[in-house]
DNA sequence: CGCGTTTTCTTGAACGAGTCAAGAAAACGC
DNA sequence: GCGTTTTCTTGACTCGTTCAAGAAAACGCG
């Protein structure tokens, strides 16, 4: 993702270009699953000057445009992702909360929908797996 | 749920029988997807002293030895309830935040497999469906 | 029942992700 | 360029949750 494309992505949702922007933008790109503090680190390797606030308010701005996905598993700080619109999925580990992403199951279709939606509209499921990843399941296997 | 009934849930799962936590016990059967806050108040209607200390450990506890689940949608604060070992999922208002329980869309096995598991060992499939609970619907649709 | 050990509870301080607020600076349409 | 609107900087603050130390309660055992 360069910056140009990051530009490219801001005007076409209709927000204004700035730098804290495509810097926070690129940096959502380049590390998936990051969690804010890691973002304004990033950011910060090219931008030294931002402020934490600025980098909230990009996330929030792209967040509510649809250009960056929020992810917050249980116990975990909020997380963001590039990937969106394709109903990714994610497994967490249990013991170093590492994420990865998974795919949906069968199709798109069936953790789509409830059984008995208790009457409420739904328009969005979240599925998060939880787990072990290969390293901790390694590990907790040797003792 | 009597307290009577908790005491031996307690027992049951190895834990020792003390006052706030069959309180704990009966205030989420009594209230369920409630925060810590309500579970303190309604603790504390029957046991005026507790400190929100004996509440916060009394969960961990409760929630250590599977007595009690811990639910955690993004931007929510932590929610208890004593629904237990039956793979039920959640529906969350983006609106007000209500909860409501969904038992699992296909019986019991689709949503818990993923396709591609990147070498975690997964124990666990928690869904969330996101949207608007039936009176924030009424109310977004009347303007 | 009484005792000692272990766990739990009380009290009060602290932490940290995230938010709020006011003014300065930057973006963008004209 | 210029003015309006949005965004960024700075710094304080909120609030759910955790930490720590000592007092109190639970419970196994004699």
């Amino acid at each position: 993702m360069t910056t140009s494309g990051s530009e490219q992505l801001l005007r076409g949702a209709g927000l204004r270009v700035t730098r804290p922007r495509t810097a926070v933008l690129d940096a959502v790109h380049a590390f998936p699953h990051a969690d804010t503090e890691s973002i304004i680190g990033a950011v910060r390797r090219g931008l030294p000057e931002v402020s934490h606030q600025a980098v909230y308010d990009s996330l929030a701005a792209l967040t509510e445009a649809g250009l960056v996905r929020r992810i917050q598993p249980s116990g975990s700080v909020a997380r963001y992702e590039s990937r969106i619109n394709d109903n990714h999925h994610h497994v967490v580990c249990r013991t170093c909360g590492a994420i990865a992403d998974v795919d949906c199951a069968v199709g798109h279709a069936p953790c789509l929908t409830a059984s008995d939606d208790s009457g409420f509209r739904i328009d969005e499921a979240e599925v998060i797996y939880w787990g072990q990843c290969p390293a901790c399941s390694t590990a907790s296997a040797q003792q």
